[in-house]
DNA sequence: AAGCTTGCGTGCGCTGTCGCACAGACGGTT
DNA sequence: AACCGTCTGTGCGACAGCGCACGCAAGCTT
């Protein structure tokens, strides 16, 4: 699938999302009617720290990011949801809010449920309590692999992983985001990531065009991003193979 | 309460854990015979990375760590476990094994559950389920804080969280560790400990000696912590509540 | 009382990241 | 074509934390 998310012209399936694309033939029928396509635009925040999401939100060509803010104004980006997730778990552990801030990082597609016939479709005997469940343990290795991350690894380590998380939830290899940004999601200097794009650049794996990324040798950066990112997709991996044997 | 956790001599109620405690008479008939009693000797490896554990331990008096291990060696301490929780939450969450290593950092007594039998256990209609599926989300905060404070602490203030997450799972102001034992936790080298912890010895905060921190100045401590440690306390505490409130 | 192990204190040079200040370059607007 | 806001590149001094090497002291062992 080789989908424009610049545009809202494009066509997109809830089956897009792995999430609601496990579900069984049963309870796809109950959920498919309470379901309302939506629009997600750039830098929309979806929740914030201390308010109760309305919506459960599925993205299929968006890309979500979980953000937390200290007191003194830095933040920190702990996860990234795209069409392999779901953007609003803490409805589903506690029926609460979660102290972050969830935030659109590239427009796009999705899907979203009222909180309230979220939580009575989840509570049914069905396959999505499964699913969900699932999907906490590996936004739990997400949020791990990201406190680790942030503690031993490099600024040069840290973006080639960044890069290549954007990179899995999108249909091309142009990524949409400013040195700027991304310095916000690593919760580093804006000139850090300047220095580590310009190694890349100049090592030929991306190209960087005013807020325009074109990854040009994926497995270069691989080559160059820590461990993090392989144990994380690998256990991802893993927990959506479990989905599907249900 | 005040116990000697350092023998085996004391006595301990399986309602000493939080979790334990919250459930609801039915369930509870249902799962005390299934509990069986446990002593975590220092430094013993409840579950390791990449196998599938055995059983599930609910602390009373010891404490658990949850670490992450780098391929290069070093490690980070992820979250804290300890009458407030669970250790193996991956076998609700996937009924698998989470790329984690649990280790004991204080020696205590708890009661654990074998897997099979917890699997069953909480799928029957039951309490144990959302109170789970809460502490699902207490855990997921705390891994966040731990990636933001690793992010954008210092070493000082991350010592002082970090003793204080200790004290409120220990019944004393006295927490056996070494700085060795705290640097592997923190991610740290272990001078850096020792610079951080000649800091508050000399401001009075603590006593150090060869393995004994003495905490004479609870508030001090939680002054000289960053934010991280009273977000993730609010937030655990909001969620006990709402257990409670089943 | 001597000896050994374990844990803590200290000094020093190195490096990655920060904070700030500013220059240049691209691209849309009028 | 000139303008202006946004985004990217660069230079420099400061500093937290690292790696390493070593000294010393406490407490257990015999």
């Amino acid at each position: 699938m080789s989908m424009n998310t610049y545009t809202n012209e494009t066509v997109s399936l809830p089956q897009q999302n792995r999430l609601l694309a496990a579900m069984s033939e049963n309870d796809w029928q109950q959920w498919e009617q309470d379901l309302e396509p939506v629009d997600f635009s750039l830098h929309e925040v979806l929740y914030e720290s201390g308010k109760t999401p309305a919506y459960m939100y599925f993205p299929t060509t968006a890309i979500v990011s979980l953000l937390y803010m200290t007191k003194s104004g830095a933040s920190s980006e702990v996860a990234v949801i795209g069409n392999d997730g779901v953007v609003g778990l803490s409805l589903f552990l506690s029926g609460s809010n979660s102290p972050n801030q969830a935030m659109v990082q590239t427009a796009g597609k999705g899907y979203r449920l009222r909180a309230q016939v979220a939580k009575n479709a989840i509570n049914r005997e069905g396959s999505m309590l499964n699913i969900l469940l699932r999907y906490s343990q590996a936004m739990i290795t997400q949020m791990t692999q990201t406190a680790v991350c942030n503690r031993h690894h490099s600024i040069d380590q840290q973006l080639s992983r960044r890069l290549l998380l954007s990179l899995d939830r999108l249909p091309s290899n142009e990524i949409l985001m400013t040195q700027e940004t991304l310095s916000n999601m690593l919760g580093v200097r804006r000139e850090s990531v300047t220095d580590a794009a310009l190694k890349l650049q100049e090592a030929g794996v991306i190209s960087y065009k005013r807020g325009i990324i074109t990854v040009l040798d994926r497995k270069a950066l691989e080559n160059r991003s820590c461990e993090c990112y392989a144990t994380a997709k690998k256990e991802q991996e893993r927990l959506q193979e479990m989905a599907f044997n249900d």
